[in-house]
DNA sequence: TCCGATACGTTATTTAGTAACACTGGCGAC
DNA sequence: GTCGCCAGTGTTACTAAATAACGTATCGGA
């Protein structure tokens, strides 16, 4: 992930945050270039292991707590079935994200709106949607 | 959840297990069956909880165990989002199963085959999915 | 009878996530 | 100005989730 798409994706997040009163602060900025940077999905802990190098205080709620915020703001998804955050670089249009992930190279792709299913049970009214796609990537596909 | 559904189940499982080659030891029969009886979605240690004022010694492996191998066959799936474990009574055809689950109950509705979405990544190749709706039910919605 | 495989027991540790409370600094009301 | 609120962060401590590693038992076939 090149670093000028990090810094678009940053300027991004300070946009979408003037535009909702949010406060983008260092340490959630932070956070959110040290996800956008990694190299496919992160645990918390690492990014807490990533943290402290440079601040050296940072504790379990900390990085949880930026985490929260981020996917509040959509900036950030959270792969349930790796108990893992991905960046998101998309449109923060809301709707839930379907993540396809890569087994070999960690790489996540991701797409938006999309295939919701019609076969809902009778009455079943859908607030959150988790899809998560695992696999072989196109490069790592012979 | 009636315990005649829920014997049903067990039936099932031990047949499933004579096809395979695989052995319904007690320990497995007996999370399948707490699984099944279950009223949701059920936590590990809940189940290890409940496990233990019948055999006192249970610990952490022994219910994973139990849960992976039931996993395998395909009778118990895993709600990710939940870090939870759900009793399937329906057919066993692999493919993954879509899940429904109820904010309000806690009920939860399985679907399989189906809704694949048709706008993967070019090239990549699908081997696991996790489809997860969370939302109100039938039931629990006005 | 011995061997190997499978399942289970046990100890310990790692990884994930949260509760609860204290502190600070900015900002508006008065 | 200063008082009081509040969002954000620091800190301690804990609960929850999962697995590693190794020992033991049991059973069926060579």
């Amino acid at each position: 992930m090149s670093r000028s798409h990090s810094s678009e994706a940053l300027d991004a997040a300070e946009r979408l945050c003037q535009e909702r009163g949010e406060r983008l602060t260092p340490i959630r900025k932070r956070v959110l270039e040290l996800v956008l940077g990694w190299d496919g999905p992160v645990k918390a802990y690492d990014l807490l292991d990533a943290l402290n190098p440079e601040s050296g205080t940072a504790k379990p709620p900390t990085v949880y707590r930026a985490l929260d915020f981020l996917m509040g703001l959509g900036l950030v998804h959270k792969v349930e079935a790796l108990n893992a955050f991905v960046g998101c670089t998309h449109s923060h249009d809301e709707g839930g994200a379907e993540l396809y992930i890569c087994n070999n190279c960690g790489s996540v792709r991701e797409r938006h709106g999309a295939a919701v299913s019609h076969n809902a049970p009778e009455g079943f009214k859908i607030e959150r949607s988790v899809i998560e796609h695992f696999g072989h990537c196109g490069n790592c596909n012979p």
